[in-house]
DNA sequence: TATATCGGTATACTAGAGTATAGCAAAAAC
DNA sequence: GTTTTTGCTATACTCTAGTATACCGATATA
């Protein structure tokens, strides 16, 4: 046996909190659709119609759902006007673009990410 | 029907790509237990057992292949010792560290949204 | 001889994310 | 009438991430 040792991790609370703070990000971006959804959002409102024309192969349930938790965690406003058929809007809200810097600093990484990795064949190369 | 229109969005590929690149860096660093591996890789060098008993509840064969994943995308390098029995070791390499900044912005915003939603009752209080 | 350690793999299962398809109410256009 | 539009929901399914459990070969320890 080797004595192999060196930095014999005390392992604190702090990484915890760490995690749990990096997992609610997470959380509110991750799902197959939250990231077209905003993208598609960036150019300004949107009917749920325009949404779906849009973003293809979504599903009615899955824009819905999706609008759902996004509107929950306050990125995107809903908007009733009453019309006939009802005409509802959805927009990225303030709260919404404070994601922005986040998202640059992954869109940063992973387009490097992508060139670095590729080369190897691990990332479906599309 | 009211004339609500302004914004009459050309979806862009850039807003496509944009969604790929975040994506990427996304699948990285999402599922269940790659944060807690990172975190407890901070402290150093971890033997696989180490790393057992320092993440709670996770099994050998998700350890097995959530570190598997990382050393593919490497941001951790194993290291076979020939000992008896086998040696071996798990750290975090400076690639690894580059996804620090990322991980950060994250966690703050993680940090904030938390406070923000939890009132609300949104978010378990753990 | 039996048991433990190390670093895993194999097999089978469960639960949750996502898909496919149909339908609804109310009015408008044909 | 019948079909079209809007913004969805309900039901049933599939597919994948994660879990549970047992086991492996080689050696050391009792």
């Amino acid at each position: 046996m080797i004595p192999i040792k060196q930095g014999q991790g005390e392992h604190h609370v702090c990484s915890a909190e760490f995690a749990m703070a990096v997992r609610d990000t997470l959380d509110v971006i991750s799902g197959k659709w939250k990231l077209p959804i905003l993208g598609s959002l960036i150019n300004g409102k949107k009917r749920f119609k325009e949404l779906q024309k849009d973003i293809p192969r979504i599903t009615a349930r899955m824009l819905s759902k999706e609008l759902r938790e996004l509107e929950m965690n306050q990125l995107v406003k809903r908007t009733v006007y009453d019309t006939i058929p009802a005409t509802i809007e959805y927009e990225k809200t303030p709260y919404g673009c404070s994601l922005d810097k986040v998202l640059f600093e992954m869109k940063e990484w992973g387009t490097q990410h992508r060139k670095r990795i590729i080369h190897k064949g691990k990332l479906k190369a599309e």
